[in-house]
DNA sequence: GAAACATATCGATAATTCTAGATATATCAT
DNA sequence: ATGATATATCTAGAATTATCGATATGTTTC
């Protein structure tokens, strides 16, 4: 009953098509960004800059949205610089899904 | 990217944990809930007294929440008499997980 | 048809979530 | 140090959700 737990605070997080899109869009990089610049790789996922243009919305809230995602343990952030990317925490996605199949 | 539209319903819906807990008990409920009295099967569900007597929740809370997951398809209603009997809509519930799958 | 019962709906308040602008912090370049 | 840039945090209002009590509706029984 305690992994129902998780699966609440996962739903929740992913009940925003935003930060739905968010986490699909971090899946494949190369297909919804640009390049990074500086690094000319996606090894650490996507810079939030990137993310807050492709989703249309403020700086701030989308800073927010990668802030919850991360405390549901979603993304793992890397702070490379003045540069903070974000990339999907593929353990704990797995471990959602594998709670959810058995509801 | 309309299946996304899909799973955020069903996110919400099933943010909440007595509404979790429901689609849980409902998978099995000679495991959860007394017989029925009067029709001596689960084949249509469980009606709706039991489950608020279970959730510990109004009445107008868990009839409203039914509604929810009715709403999101996620289970089905069948009047007899005075009873509402709610039982899941397994369909959905796969479809549901399939799309989850490819998150 | 009146009483009893199960469920649904209405109305309202409290709590939470969404989202943005303003501001702060950290880092880089000059 | 200063200015520019990327991100984070603070504050706040609007919107939504959670939940209940009261009331309404539908059904059965007498």
């Amino acid at each position: 009953m305690f992994v129902f737990m998780e699966i609440i605070e996962v739903n929740k997080v992913l009940a925003n098509q935003t930060r739905l899109n968010i986490l699909h869009w971090l899946k494949d990089p190369e297909r919804h960004f640009p390049p990074h610049k500086e690094l000319g790789h996606f090894d650490f996922g996507v810079c939030a800059q990137y993310i807050q243009e492709k989703s249309g919305m403020s700086q701030s809230t989308i800073s927010h949205f990668l802030l919850l995602l991360q405390q549901a343990d979603l993304v793992i952030p890397t702070r490379l610089g003045k540069w903070t990317y974000y990339q999907r925490n593929e353990e704990t996605i797995s471990n959602y899904k594998q709670h959810l199949a058995r509801l």
